[in-house]
DNA sequence: GCCATGACGGAGC
DNA sequence: TGCTCCGCCATGG
């Protein structure tokens, strides 16, 4: 557990209500800009009791990306986004125009 | 220690 | 926007 994966949650916790963020905008706020695989990593063994809004993390084309593992999940990630009034288009996308987070 | 893999991103087409 | 290729680098076999 490196001193920068805690900087990733610490960012992820930040995302504001009814905003998103790409895993790009998180590893560069965490320090490790290029390293944006390791964001979804992290996020990726990040239990889902703690108090990380995960699902407001999301890759650069607007859309919710998941893992296999997580499949059953992702209806789940999507509905809480809604629940924030943010909304998906029939391609599934966010308009990161709208609800992208600019620090 | 090498090799394949991966919640990704960006450049090029 | 989509697809392909490449770069980055932690993680696991």
């Amino acid at each position: 557990m490196n001193k920068n994966y805690h900087n990733i949650y610490e960012i992820v916790k930040k995302i504001p209500y009814g905003k998103v963020a790409t895993y790009g905008q998180i590893a560069a706020l965490a320090g490790i800009g290029r390293n944006a695989r390791m964001v979804g990593y992290a996020l990726f063994s990040l239990p889902d009791d703690l108090e990380i809004p995960w699902h407001r993390v999301i890759n650069r084309k607007g859309e919710i990306s998941y893992s296999p593992a997580r499949n059953q999940h992702d209806n789940l990630q999507r509905k809480l986004l809604e629940l924030e009034g943010i909304v998906f288009d029939m391609n599934g996308r966010i308009d990161l125009k709208n609800f992208l987070w600019n620090e």
